[in-house]
DNA sequence: TTACTGACTTGTTGGTACTTTG
DNA sequence: CAAAGTACCAACAAGTCAGTAA
């Protein structure tokens, strides 16, 4: 089954074994948080029908997203080396096979109880799927498109929403239709497999009246008000079922099966001494007799036994498999190198407070160089003057910033100098910034950068691996026995903050952190790393499992708050954390449209704080707004949803509303959306009698708005309206829009899909200085060819007449063809033009927007992994090298995956 | 109930390594 | 081959949100 990837494909994962003893293995670590969760849960949810969904008819969900088998392998490579690269041959053949068997996923959880955890990991094995086929879903209340629409965004819905604002490019827009209103239904549920369904379950769930008092749901009803509005019968009974199975609740981890996925991938354990000790007893809970198996072998283990058992999975594994076929083979390597050791299997758990990690070994920070002064005077009021290094290094930060913009910021000077005279004291002659001239310096620095981008390849490679040299063995941690990539382990260089708009505090110096600084945690039997600087030592040691910092010191800047050193994304650990994000946003699908419904009813609620809140909610859910915290005034001015001024938001009849507010990063805001009626209305009601600078929402704050979230579904909290959103957006663009096609065609409609989440949520980037250039020779180009078409149409006349062609613009005689040849011709600079002329347009809608973003934070990757192996795309056209590694728990996953 | 504290995610930017184009 | 263009990534700022203290 695997399929070969072409060469071009395959990693090379050489440079990366370096290290030595570690070992890969893989622990499933997930299992213990899995376990709890459940396996119930994945059973209830599976069951419940969603009539409604289109998605959902469609039935063959993936049994769930992940494979049992898939996931056993996780295609996570050894730290290092890049995850992944499944080029994804042939996924059609493996498609059908699964789809054919419904549900039989191998991997499906089942149902088990919490009792044996044991159990649980088999579990994964165990298929479960009986209820889904079964179950249909049929609500007949809904219709297919109503459904449909449940499961979009809500802007897609309306299509009030023009455009987002971007720096500036307002949109008006159109409402189209505005099929908003939610209707009450009964919730179905998806069908979706497995992994998701674990919170639902456990979780009661309240009626969506707003505030109401929530009931839970508990035993019976997983949804709730719609279910219970509109049932039919069959729908009813479905639910009971589910309820039924439901009952019993657990702990509300987030677990989800899929935690699974996790542990497969491999560990390396690295000081082997330590490490194994503690991992190497776990009892497997079974959860795969893969884990102790190294890898590579389990990669190949899960293909085989992927073909063998469950046809579905196949499809998946096939798909990546090129991928796993490097793998494999480096993790033979490992295997001879190291020795396995199992590791244990706490997981680690997000919930809170709850164990994290069992064995963390790391090395501490690295420093930046101390400061080597270069000796350039500056001017001041015309003269040279002597400055102490550190005066002249903090001189230093400021005249590298002269073409800046924040040169042109009273602010930025004024806390500069307010930092910088401290340091150059009383009776320094330089009295005032006004009379300073760092242009001395500024050209010093310009050469140096000069000098810099001189140097030949070689030095330049020479320097490169002296750092990585030093760096070396700050870059990993050994986190239960893996070695984990270490994400920020330099502690942040002295400089001018650079507060993003109009920051009250730019221009402050960020002073230097020493040892002293800052707070180590670390495993109790790992030890204590060793202090870079002599002679100093470090604020303090933590061993605490219960947080996944390796290291912080308090922000110079305010110092009540952290900068924490963390793993690197592709961390297990954080992978685990992202995972659950999205299980938590696909558990929302199952929920939106009841949690639509109750907020629709409360537009018009008597109580002032029930119809803030649903206003909210709505502008949240609809506009993908963030939350709005509080802020504190040495902050910069910007707001969410719950912060709102009253003079952000414009009424405009008859129902419309524009907004234009700095968000986050004082990224502008702009946006003309038309609202339901009653929206409008109540947001007019909320702006009468304030000012423009009072707050429109003035009974609402975030954890009053999240924990009335937090009683229509578990774990809801606002900012996950933006996952769902976003990920329903693209998982629904890229069904719906994708066509036969090559490979590149493909690319364009997910990134037009990316675009528009991007646009969603207000993904903004600052135009690219050469834009405009670019624009215009693009335009020139275009021109040109136009003109070439022109005398092509002359030549053909002319050829067709049995003339020879004029003569071109040089005066040489051209060659003489034939009319076809010239046709020809014509057609081809006509395709030209056109691409260009696409090109053009694309570059421009995309001047102002970043499509990174929501592909890092928003976009479930087990859509665009799952899309990439029902089309052939090869997956590294969508993700880079880092995403690959970020996003290796989702590699597996099964190729019917919706989100 | 509010205000902090703490931990962790999300977001833009700027430099640089890599590619493409002329 | 150099300049232009693009893709990547690290840096680090700025959010979200839970939990605890006041």
């Amino acid at each position: 089954m695997a399929v070969e990837a072409p060469s071009k494909h395959v990693f090379d994962y050489d440079d990366e074994d370096d290290d030595g003893p570690v070992v890969f293995k893989r622990s499933n670590t997930s299992s213990s948080k899995q376990n709890q969760l459940n396996s119930e849960v994945k059973k209830a949810s599976s069951q419940r029908s969603d009539g409604q969904s289109g998605r959902q008819a469609s039935s063959v969900r993936a049994p769930n997203g992940q494979n049992s088998v898939a996931q056993t392998n996780k295609s996570i490579p050894p730290s290092k080396s890049p995850p992944i690269r499944s080029p994804i041959l042939s996924p059609k053949s493996s498609n059908s096979s699964s789809k054919a068997s419904p549900v039989v996923s191998s991997k499906a959880s089942t149902s088990f109880n919490d009792q044996s955890k044991q159990a649980s990991k088999q579990n994964k094995f165990t298929a479960v799927k009986e209820e889904k086929s079964p179950i249909k879903c049929t609500d007949e209340t809904n219709s297919d498109d109503d459904d449909d629409d449940d499961s979009k965004p809500l802007s897609a819905r309306l299509k009030g929403i023009s455009s987002q604002g971007n720096k500036g490019v307002s949109t008006s827009t159109p409402a189209q239709s505005q099929r908003f209103v939610p209707k009450i239904e009964v919730k179905g549920s998806a069908e979706d497999p497995d992994d998701d369904a674990p919170l639902s379950a456990r979780f009661s769930t309240k009626s969506n009246t707003g505030t109401s008092s929530s009931k839970p749901y508990g035993s019976h009803e997983k949804k709730p008000l719609a279910s219970k509005i509109q049932q039919n019968g069959s729908i009813m009974k479905v639910k009971q079922q589910k309820s039924s199975m439901l009952s019993d609740k657990r702990p509300l981890d987030k677990g989800n099966s899929s935690d699974q996925s996790y542990a497969k991938k491999p560990k390396i354990s690295d000081t082997p001494t330590m490490m194994k000790t503690k991992q190497v007893t776990v009892k497997a809970e079974k959860d795969d007799e893969d884990d102790h198996i190294p890898i590579s072998q389990r990669i190949k283990k899960s293909v085989s036994s992927v073909s063998k058992a469950s046809s579905v999975k196949q499809k998946a594994t096939k798909v990546v498999s090129s991928s796993f076929k490097k793998i494999n083979k480096k993790s033979k390597k490992d295997m001879k190198k190291s020795k396995y050791s199992k590791s244990s299997k706490l997981s680690p758990s997000s919930g809170d407070g709850q164990k994290k990690w069992s064995t963390l070994v790391h090395n501490g920070v690295i420093f930046p160089p101390p400061y080597k002064p270069h000796g350039v005077k500056m001017l001041y009021d015309g003269r040279p003057v002597d400055l102490t290094p550190e005066q002249e290094e903090v001189a230093t930060m400021f005249a590298v910033m002269q073409e800046t913009d924040y040169m042109s910021k009273p602010q930025f000077k004024k806390n500069f100098w307010e930092d910088w005279s401290k340091l150059l004291g009383r009776n320094h002659v330089i009295k005032s910034l006004d009379k300073c001239d760092f242009t001395p310096i500024y050209e010093w620095h310009l050469q140096e950068k000069e000098k810099k981008k001189q140097m030949s390849s070689e030095e330049k490679k020479a320097l490169k691996e002296e750092k990585l040299m030093q760096e070396e063995k700050y870059m990993w941690a050994i986190v239960d026995g893996v070695k984990e990539k270490v994400g920020n382990f330099r502690v942040e260089p002295p400089g001018l903050f650079r507060g993003r708009g109009e920051h009250p505090k730019m221009g402050k110096l960020k002073r230097r952190i020493r040892p002293c600084d800052i707070t180590i945690n670390i495993g109790k039997d790992a030890p204590i790393p060793e202090c870079p600087i002599p002679g100093e030592r470090w604020k303090d040691i933590k061993h605490d499992n219960t947080v996944t910092w390796l290291a912080f010191w308090n922000d110079p800047i305010n110092p009540k708050e952290f900068k924490y050193v963390f793993l690197a994304a592709s961390s297990s650990l954080k992978g685990q954390s992202d995972k659950e994000k999205y299980e938590k946003a696909r558990l929302l699908k199952d929920y939106i449209k009841n949690i639509r419904a109750a907020y629709t009813k409360d537009f018009t609620a008597k109580d002032v704080t029930k119809r803030q809140i649903a206003v909210a909610t709505y502008l949240i859910d609809k506009l993908a707004l963030r939350a709005g915290n509080e802020k504190d005034d040495d902050e910069a001015d910007t707001v969410g949803c719950c912060t709102l001024k009253v003079g952000n938001v414009e009424c405009i009849p008859p129902n419309k509303l524009k907004f234009d507010f700095l968000g986050k990063d004082s990224i502008q805001y702009v946006n003309t959306v038309e609202v339901e009626l009653p929206v409008y209305k109540a947001i007019g009601q909320f702006q009468t009698g304030k000012s423009k600078s009072d707050d429109l929402f003035d009974e609402l704050d975030t954890s009053k708005l999240n924990a009335h979230l937090k009683e229509l579904m578990p774990g809801l909290t606002a900012k996950v309206f933006r996952t769902y959103n976003a990920s329903i957006t693209l998982d629904d663009m890229l069904n719906k829009e994708t066509k036969d096609g090559d490979v590149a065609e493909k690319v364009v409609i997910y990134q037009r899909a990316n675009k528009e989440v991007a646009i969603i949520c207000n993904h903004q980037r600052s135009i690219s200085k050469s834009h405009s250039a670019q624009m215009s020779r693009l335009t020139e180009k275009i021109t040109e060819l136009k003109g070439l078409l022109k005398e092509l149409k002359t030549d053909l006349d002319r050829a067709k007449k049995g003339k020879p062609p004029l003569k071109d613009a040089d005066g040489k005689q051209k060659r003489n063809l034939t009319p076809e040849a010239i046709e020809k011709k014509i057609a081809q600079t006509n395709v030209k033009i056109e691409k260009m002329e696409r090109d053009m347009q694309t570059k421009e809608d995309l001047k102002t927007v970043a499509l990174g973003t929501s592909k890092i934070n928003y976009l479930d990757p087990r859509i665009t992994v799952a899309w990439c192996k029902r089309h052939e795309v090869p997956i590294e056209k969508i993700f880079n090298k880092s995403l690959l590694a970020k996003f290796a728990w989702a590699m597996d996953v099964d190729p019917d995956f919706r989100f």
